[in-house]
DNA sequence: AAAGATAGTAATTGATTACTTTCTAAAATC
DNA sequence: GATTTTAGAAAGTAATCAATTACTATCTTT
């Protein structure tokens, strides 16, 4: 008995919910590509060998981490947009929800962008990328429905702006992960968002505040 | 003598010249951090040893990497802007010219966000991140003289400007590296930076191309 | 051509890591 | 309350990796 006691028996389902918990914790301060077995157990008061009961292997666990990532942040976006009308008003309750959900939980984009960046395809690398083309098509149709309301002008280029947007915040929470400061990111956020929202938005006189 | 037959020898600047882009090219292929001092000395008909003649420890040859790349990259975008009079046009042609480097070189970005996601501060990061700074600071210039010459309007936001200017550029090569399609990305970034353009520059009734 | 410096090889070392095995304590089931 | 099932500890294994060591081939210099 080394130190702490032996920690109660939980139920699979339970412990793999908390290993999936712990490796978010994690990732919100060292490298994903760092975080060891052992390191997972230990954060857990559990011996190494201990997680192997849960997951077959290392890859499983990392496949549960994405999906409760994915599932975590579509779900945020989601609440952040709801019962707004306007399609631009609700872009860009998306766009500062997403950083909220990032700011709140910095290990996510670590572990997405680590495991996205490999070159060879694995299952977590291809839950990942379901995940961002979902992002994709919701926000496309974001657009148009903007344009048929006159929002958005009708020669918008809706694949370019999409692709700004989702480039537009992972860049942003990249900057924030180089500097290690996400408050700096979130104070950021609504003067970055302006501009892009100038870049796509039908074209007004002014807006009066001036 | 197992394969091949043993290297001529090189200076100690030709072989450390040859590490860093044996490195670039493995880059392109393979996550940076599955890169071994083995797989390096391997695409060098070298042996793992030899490349220790070279470098005091792995780190320093990550430094020399980053340290390589940094300067090829800055120097291709000052060659892009060179001549060109307009602050708006010389953002367009910094902006095309970073991304046709990282198309060339797509084991650039790979390490440097390898690099740059971890936790702790080491030189290579380090490195990193001052051309970030750099970076930052020649946009800024930019964006002034754009205001002064009334490309730009003087309300515009200008750190916000250029946190933009450099997510998008990170977005959309992250996107390229999720899709694997860095060709893909080229033809995407004139439509995009269109975008960003239209957000920042000064209001104009229309262009005449309708 | 001899001597010294340098760049290479081949083999090894110590640390680390994902995963396994053996055994024990605790629940759950009967 | 006995039995069976499950979750955990503890120790071990094979593989991998950066770095080192002992030695050798190849340049350079005089």
């Amino acid at each position: 008995m080394r130190s702490g006691t032996r920690p109660k028996n939980l139920s699979a389902d339970e412990r793999r919910s908390a290993t999936v918990e712990a490796v978010v914790d994690l990732a919100a301060l060292t490298n994903p590509a760092e975080i060891t077995t052992a390191a997972i157990a230990k954060h857990m008061n559990l011996t190494q060998g201990a997680l192997f009961r849960h997951f077959p292997n290392k890859e499983a666990i990392w496949q549960a981490v994405i999906k409760w990532m994915a599932v975590r942040l579509m779900v945020q976006i989601e609440k952040a947009a709801e019962g707004i009308r306007s399609p631009l008003e609700v872009m860009q309750a998306m766009f500062l929800g997403h950083v909220d959900f990032v700011a709140a939980h910095p290990g996510v984009p670590r572990m997405l962008f680590g495991e996205l960046q490999g070159a060879k395809t694995t299952p977590a690398k291809r839950l990942a990328h379901a995940m961002l083309k979902q992002y994709a098509t919701r926000l496309n149709a974001l657009i148009e429905t903007g344009k048929s309301c006159g929002e958005l002008p009708l020669e918008l280029d809706s694949d370019a702006a999409t692709t700004l947007f989702i480039g537009t915040i992972q860049g942003l929470v990249m900057q924030s992960l180089i500097a290690g400061d996400m408050a700096q990111m979130r104070a950021d956020v609504p003067r970055v968002f302006a501009i892009y929202r100038r870049g796509i938005a039908t074209a007004q006189v002014d807006k009066g505040d001036r």
